[in-house]
RNA sequence: GGAGGGGUGUCCGAGUGGUUGAUGGAGCUCGUCUCGAAAACGAGUGGGCCGAAAGCCUCGUGGGUUCGAAUCCCACCCCCUCCGCCA
């Protein structure tokens, strides 16, 4: 949610947000909102008068409760009618509000979709970063990227799908998941279920030298705290509804699609002391998305599952900190995949294409299958600025005792069921082995799978 | 699942219809005292809405009764205790 003084002062500024945005200008509808805002503002005037009123009445009823019972009726029907009204334009006017996005960032690429981003980087294991001159929009870089299994011995082979390759190996079985859940669930067994253990361990080692507060937060939530991270209203159809019938009446409850709502929400409704910022987290769970709307694509292997791993990145900070968050998070993400020998690019996200309504500026952090010659996304860094933290009122004291509201600052530590593709995609090898990366033999205990 | 108790400001804790946005204590801030600190004393100290001021809202949330509600009524949410069940 945005802040409505800095709204009501430049309306204009809005309007171009929303197309920068690209939301739809039917449910952003300012100037309803506008109007509706200034009717609103009369209205709690006139409400604050009758009420002023009252206050006197009261102390005047307690020397002559006659009198005041005679004019007290007339203000207190007035009121009411006042009221009904307020919370009936207020309805609407929120309902519009909730769909005003973020104030952009001012070097926020404008665009439509992903074609439109614009890439920071580009990084291929042994050749390192590519020159700044080689970089473009979109899938740019595509081209410089190898177009064969990169840590194939010997590259002449047909690379395997990922589906297919797992379901070699014997350890992603989506047949028996489809079986048991339904299509996009699947079984990971053995080997490459360690290969994500290995993963975990790797990353969350990091962090926790970094200072990070490990976090395990409840994954079904109320309405509100995705509706506070403004999961709501836009995304409401990409997650399970649960509805209980085993325990209290009427109970409503939502899986997360990512524990970032579970882990802002344990701030919510508090004020931290300014010292006690940046905080730093991170959550390892599984997140749950229904996909709504997206049958059809990526049917094949575990791209696109109701359920997945992931390791969240948190922050809550002070305005000043979000941006130096934004950052530090990105230098994980490239470390993480540098580590794990695989090529990748960043690209700064545009407009159109820049994730939910909170966003203020955002990147995704794009692995490169050799294997399949495709970005694959794996990780989004997301500086929100103080969006979320003003609907889940997270707010922060200065030494001067003054309050403020948080920024938050969230990224994808490691989306774990894709690092996976990514790692199977790019080490596979001409006989249907796929080679551990040097990170994570220490764990896997074996330099190949399948041999 | 059964039975009971309770939600008040940063915290503890009064208040059961009339200047109570709220007694008191702790904490915190400033001042006096002190070489300095502690103690003592004095003053201040929740959040929100509307350009400022005035004003209004806020005692879990929403409705209701009343001239007037933290206080009475209803619904919902949450917490606690005992029993049951359970990892």
């Amino acid at each position: 949610m945005i802040d409505v003084r800095t709204l009501r002062a430049n309306p204009e500024a809005m309007r171009a947000t929303i197309r920068l945005r690209r939301v739809d200008p039917r449910k952003a509808d300012l100037d309803r909102w506008l109007a509706l805002d200034e009717r609103r503002r009369a209205l709690q005037t006139q409400l604050d008068e009758v009420n002023a009123q009252k206050k006197q009445l009261a102390g005047l009823g307690r020397t002559d409760p006659d009198a005041a019972r005679a004019q007290g009726q007339a203000l207190r029907n007035r009121s009411r009618e006042l009221e009904s009204e307020i919370a009936r334009v207020t309805q609407e006017w929120q309902a519009i509000l909730d769909w005003f996005p973020n104030w952009p960032h001012p070097a926020m690429p404008p665009g439509e979709g992903d074609d439109d981003n614009v890439e920071e980087c580009a990084w291929i294991p042994g050749q390192g970063y590519l020159p700044a001159a080689r970089l473009g929009k979109g899938f740019h870089t595509a081209q410089h990227m190898p177009q064969r299994p990169i840590h194939a011995e010997d590259p002449d082979f047909a690379p395997l799908h990922h589906a297919d390759l797992g379901q070699h190996l014997g350890g992603i079985d989506t047949l028996q998941g489809a079986k048991v859940s339904g299509s996009r669930f699947a079984y990971m067994l053995g080997d490459i279920a360690l290969l994500q253990i290995a993963v975990e361990q790797l990353l969350t080692g990091r962090l926790l030298e970094s200072g990070y507060m490990p976090i395990i937060p409840p994954l079904l939530v109320r309405e509100r705290s995705l509706y506070g991270t403004s999961h709501f209203p836009e995304g409401r159809d990409q997650v399970y509804e649960i509805q209980p019938h085993n325990v209290e009446e009427g109970t409503e409850l939502f899986l997360v699609g990512s524990s970032e709502p579970s882990n802002f929400s344990y701030f919510m409704d508090r004020t931290l002391d300014e010292p006690a910022l940046p905080i730093r987290m991170f959550a390892n769970t599984p997140c749950f998305r229904s996909e709504a709307g997206s049958w059809g694509k990526d049917v094949k292997g575990i791209k696109r599952v109701h359920q997945f791993d992931k390791i969240e990145l948190n922050a809550v900070c002070a305005p000043e900190q979000s941006e130096a968050l934004y950052e530090e998070f990105r230098t994980i993400n490239e470390w993480l995949l540098q580590r794990l020998e695989l090529p990748y690019h960043v690209v700064d996200k545009c407009g159109g294409d820049a994730g939910y309504l909170a966003t203020h500026r955002q990147r995704d952090v794009e692995v490169w299958l050799s294997g399949s010659r495709e970005f694959m996304e794996v990780m989004t860094d997301t500086d929100t600025t103080d969006y979320q933290a003003r609907r889940l009122n997270i707010r922060y004291r200065t030494a001067d005792g003054a309050t403020h509201l948080c920024h938050t600052v969230n990224d994808t530590g490691c989306a774990l069921g894709r690092m996976l593709i990514a790692i199977l995609d790019n080490y596979q090898q001409k006989d249907g082995s796929v080679k551990v990366p040097e990170a994570l033999r220490p764990i896997v205990k074996k330099d190949y799978l399948g041999r």
